[in-house]
DNA sequence: CGACGCTGTGAAAGCGCTTTAACTTCCCTC
DNA sequence: GAGGGAAGTTAAAGCGCTTTCACAGCGTCG
C-alpha cells in the first residue's frame, strides 16, 4: 500500500496526533469537526491522518459521543418487490443524511422481529422502522408497545409503515398509504369500465393494510349504489400462490365475476395465472386490477391496470418525517397518496357472462 | 413498562452487578458467558438484568473485544430482485450465527461503493461482500485491490461476488456462479430442440459474468459444429429496457433467427415484450431462453424456460466460505453449480423461420 | 495600565464494557 | 497440620475516542 501503516493494529489518534505535533484533543477536534481548529492545524492533522491511513474507530465514538447514526428497517423479507423497495427508500434517505442502514428480514416471525429490535437496542439504533401488514391482535399490540417504550427509553424512535399504532399514548409514528382512497379509486375505475359484480381476493382480516383496501372497495361498491351484498371478499392471504388457489377455486364455483380486484399485485399474478389455466382471457372474459404497481406488474400478460403506491417514497418519509419533528412527531400519523396506473388488464363486461 | 428502569439514563452493567451483589467483573462474565460462573450466581445476575431491563451496549463491548460480529453487503439496488435473494442470503446466512447485517446501495456509483467500504471499516464490519457484475477496467482493479488490502490490514475478510478478484495476490475471495456451464447448458438446450440461429442479447464486455455466459453460448455453438460467425452477441448491457429496445430494433432489422438467449431474466422480460409488440408469439415463432430464473419468470407470458441460479445460495456460502476457512480461503475462487428450468418459453424452430 | 474576553491548546476524566492479575477461601494431599 | 491447587471472586487497567476544565497568550476596552 506504500503508506504508513503499522501492521495490523489498527492506527489510533493518538498515532495521528504524535505525527502532526498536537494533542490527541486538537486532533480529535480537527477530525471531527466538532470544534473550532485553525486552519494550518487541522490541515496537518488531517495530512497525518491520511498519510496513516487513519481510520476512526466508530465504536469508540458512539460509545462516548452517546449512540451514533444509524437506522434500522424491519421487513418481512428482503426479496418482496415492494418490500425491497420501502427498504431502499430508507436506505437512500438514510444515506443522504450519512447514517448507516441496517436491514433486518424476519420472514415474519414474531419471534424473529423481538430479537431483532433487541439488537438494534443493543447497536444503539436511533431509528427502527418496522415495515408491512400483520395481523392485529393482543400479540401483536402488546409487542409493539413494548418495541415503543423500550425504543423511547433508549431514546430511539419507532416508526411503523403499513401497520397500526398499538394504542394513542404509544410513543411510535405511523406512516401508510392511504389504502382506503386507493381501493375506494380503483374500483371506481372498475365500476366506471361498467363492472358490477366484482370479486375481492386476498382480504387478511386483522391486517389493517387489507381491512382498509376492503374498506374502500366496500365503500366504491355503495357510492355507487349497490347493496351491500354485492361485495364479494374472498380472504385467502398475500402472494402469488394464495392468489393463484383462490382463483382457481373461485373459477370452478361460479363464473358470475366480471372483474377481480386482487389485493396486491402478487396475488394478481397468481389470479391471471389461475384464469389463464382455465381457459379464460383477461381481459376479455374477466378484468384483472392489483394494487402496489411492482415493478413488473406491466410485464403481466396482459399489463395490469393497479394501484401505483410510491414503495420508495414511503421509506424516504418514513426517514424524513422521524427526524424532522424530533418530539413533536411521535404519535401522529401520515398518510401518502396514490394514484391509478391504467394498463390493459381492465375492459368493459363482455359477451360472456353477466 | 412496569420494571425497575432508571427513565432515560441507559442501565449500565455497574448497576446489574450492585443489583445482584456482584462485582462488575462477575456480571460482565455471568451475561456474556465468556467465562465460567457458578450457576446461583449467574442466575441472580441475570434476574437482576431482567428485572431492570439492561440491555448491553454493543459499542462499549466491541471497543473492548476488538471488532464485531458484523458483516455488510453491498449491491446495486436493492430492489433488483436477483440482489435482493443475494442479500437475503447473507442477511439469513449472518443472522444464523448471531451476526449482524448492513446493506449498502451504491447505484452502480464507484464513488458511493468507496465511502461505503470505508464506513464499513470504521464500524468494524469484519467481513464486506461485494456482490454484483462490473466491469472490469484498471480503475475497478485498483480500488478492489485498495479495498483488499484496506480491509485485510483491519482483519476483516472480503468476498466478490460474481465479480472478478484484480489479482491474484490480492486477499479477496470470489464466490460466483459458473455462468459459463450455465450457458452452455441453456444454449444446449435451444441447439437439441433444433434452433441453429440463435441470438444473444445483453452483452457487455468486460463484465465476466455476462462474458462467462457468452463463452459458454459460444462453447455450446461450437459443440454442434456450428460456424463461429453462427454467434450473433447485441451488447445492450442489462436491464429490460435495454432487452425491449435491442429486440425491438433486432426485429427490425431480420427476422432470421428462431431463438434468443437474453443475458438475464430482465433482458428477457423486454424481449418478450417486444416480441409482442412485434405482434409475434413466443415461442411459436421465436424462442426465448433467460437467465437467473428469477421469482416472475414463471409468470411471463409465456412462462420463461431459464437458468437458475440459486442467489440466496450465493449469499449464504460467500458468508460461510469466509467464515469457515479464516486464513486458507483468502485468494481461493468458488464456482457454484447452476441448472436449467424449462417452462414454456421454447419449442422447436417452426413454419414461419429460419 | 490592569481587567476582561477571546482564541488555541492540552491534560485528564470518563463513556460501558471485558479481561488480567491478584486475592481469598476451601479442600485435598503427603 | 503445613503446602499446593482449584474455584470463585474482585479491583483495576484500558479499549479509542470526545469533551470538559484549565491555562496560556494576546488584543481590547474602560
Amino acid at each position: 500500500m506504500g503508506n504508513g501503516m503499522t501492521g495490523k493494529g489498527r492506527v489510533t489518534i493518538r498515532e495521528v496526533a504524535e505525527r502532526a505535533g498536537v494533542s490527541m484533543a486538537t486532533a480529535s477536534r480537527a477530525l471531527s469537526g466538532n470544534h473550532p481548529v485553525p486552519a494550518a492545524t487541522r490541515a496537518r492533522v488531517l495530512r497525518a491522518a491520511r498519510d496513516l491511513d487513519y481510520v476512526a474507530n466508530a465504536h469508540a465514538r458512539a460509545l462516548v459521543g452517546g449512540g451514533r447514526k444509524m437506522a434500522a428497517v424491519v421487513v418481512r423479507q428482503v426479496t418482496s418487490p415492494f418490500y425491497a423497495q420501502v427498504a431502499e427508500g430508507v436506505e437512500a434517505e438514510a444515506a443522504d443524511r450519512g447514517w448507516l442502514c441496517v436491514v433486518g428480514a424476519t420472514g415474519g416471525d414474531a419471534q424473529r422481529e423481538m430479537e431483532f429490535v433487541q439488537l438494534m437496542r443493543e447497536e444503539g439504533a436511533r431509528l427502527v422502522i418496522l415495515v408491512g401488514g400483520v395481523v392485529e391482535d393482543d400479540a401483536y399490540r402488546e409487542r409493539v408497545a413494548h418495541y415503543a417504550h423500550a425504543l423511547d427509553s433508549s431514546g430511539a424512535r419507532l416508526v411503523l409503515c403499513g401497520r397500526p399504532a398499538p394504542g394513542p399514548d404509544v410513543p411510535a409514528l405511523v406512516v401508510e398509504f392511504d389504502n382506503e382512497a386507493g381501493a375506494r379509486a380503483i374500483t371506481g375505475h372498475l365500476l366506471s369500465a361498467g363492472h358490477r359484480r366484482i370479486a375481492f381476493l386476498g382480504g387478511l382480516p386483522g391486517n389493517t393494510a387489507l381491512d382498509a383496501r376492503v374498506a374502500g372497495y366496500r365503500a366504491a361498491l355503495a357510492e355507487y349504489g349497490l347493496p351491500p351484498e354485492a361485495a364479494y371478499v374472498v380472504d385467502c392471504g398475500l402472494g402469488r400462490a394464495a392468489g393463484l388457489r383462490a382463483m382457481s377455486a373461485l373459477l370452478e364455483e361460479t363464473r358470475e365475476f366480471t372483474a377481480v380486484f386482487a389485493g396486491d399485485d402478487m396475488v394478481a399474478a397468481g389470479v391471471l395465472r389461475a384464469v389463464a389455466e382455465a381457459g379464460l382471457t383477461v381481459p376479455d372474459d374477466i378484468s384483472v386490477v392489483g394494487y402496489n404497481d411492482i415493478p413488473l406488474a406491466e410485464d403481466f400478460n396482459p399489463p395490469l391496470t393497479t394501484v401505483r403506491t410510491p414503495a420508495e417514497e414511503l421509506g424516504r418519509a418514513a426517514v424524513r418525517i422521524a427526524l424532522r419533528d424530533p418530539d413533536s412527531a411521535a404519535g401522529s400519523h401520515h398518510l401518502l397518496g396514490t394514484h391509478i396506473v391504467v394498463r390493459r388488464s381492465v375492459c368493459a363486461p363482455s359477451r360472456s357472462c353477466g
